[in-house]
DNA sequence: GGGATATAGTTACTCTATACAACTATTTCC
DNA sequence: GGAAATAGTTGTATAGAGTAACTATATCCC
């Protein structure tokens, strides 16, 4: 039962008959979050497609990228490089342990902490993913030309790192 | 007890002490679905920020929002505006209603359907929050120009929306 | 050298978001 | 008038995100 049963109807009652049908976002087209959360919305979707048949999760293919690209990182890196929290950062790397893409090895330097390599399997995924990434992200913004991609990747990152240069 | 104790260790245990420090996201950057989540991270926290004080998430914002603008729009369309699923909009708007921000109006031409109205407390409350908003984003891209938040926002919009005009 | 403090990782718990299945009431299609 | 579709609701399941508390180790400082 609606909430609103248990309410007084109020002053707008009169239009009722106003407007029903389906509704474009123009009035929130303002709103950056508004933007921002659609087009993730759509980004992720095309990606998820696209790593469907390899069952990765956005999180995982960026831990595989970044341990490629640093091996050896710290579980408390990826967690800053990734912007998740460090208890997500244990279920993840574990996950990429028990599937046989990545290990954890005790640094000799600090016996607190681990650096996480990828194995072999781990190296050649994260080959294939990168391209599959790649070509979801062209297909989910086709209608933007290589110039306006860039642009837009240039602004976003200004958004969030603010220090990052403009070109 | 991390997995790797259980596994064999592989090839790379020799370049064990090669990188701990804090890492940057320089390999990820060129990765949309990154760029994106790291941008709406930030200005969603600006948002909750900014909103704190009425208590308001990001979804019930924007809903406030569509309904000022289209006074009787159905919780079908609320859904696809907001893209959330109808389930989160019937709760979406039972907070509404009961915060007396809202109320449903039973439509007379069909009457499965409710059209969903502002209150006068809403009214007030919406106009207030459209301003905290747009404060939030501005504070939340500081390090970009007019035009550039204006080529962020265009260029987002045609992510999300094919369609949507180049200008 | 040794105790206080800080840090890396882990576990447990909470809250919200998202997705999906099933159901009622009503409308539309044929 | 009956079959199928639609608006809204309820319930359930899973993942994301934040927080608190704990262990083991390292660092700081007297």
């Amino acid at each position: 039962m609606p909430v609103s049963d248990k309410k007084t109807p109020i002053h707008q009652v009169m239009q009722e008959e106003v407007e029903t049908g389906p509704v474009d976002g123009l009035i929130l087209e303002e709103r950056l979050g508004y933007a921002l959360r659609r087009a993730q919305l759509k980004v992720f979707k095309h990606f998820d497609e696209a790593m469907r048949e390899h069952d990765i999760r956005p999180a995982q293919f960026s831990a595989l990228v970044i341990i490629e690209g640093y091996p050896g990182v710290t579980q408390a890196s990826l967690a800053q490089t990734l912007a998740i929290d460090p208890p997500r950062v244990v279920n993840l790397v574990n996950t990429l342990e028990s599937r046989g893409l990545a290990v954890r090895v005790r640094s000799k330097r600090d016996r607190r902490s681990y650096g996480i390599f990828l194995t072999r399997a781990g190296e050649a995924l994260v080959v294939t993913l990168k391209a599959l990434s790649e070509q979801s992200d062209l297909t989910a913004t086709q209608g933007l030309s290589d110039i306006e991609r860039r642009q837009l990747l240039a602004l976003l990152r200004r958004v969030y790192s603010p220090q990052a240069p403009e070109k």
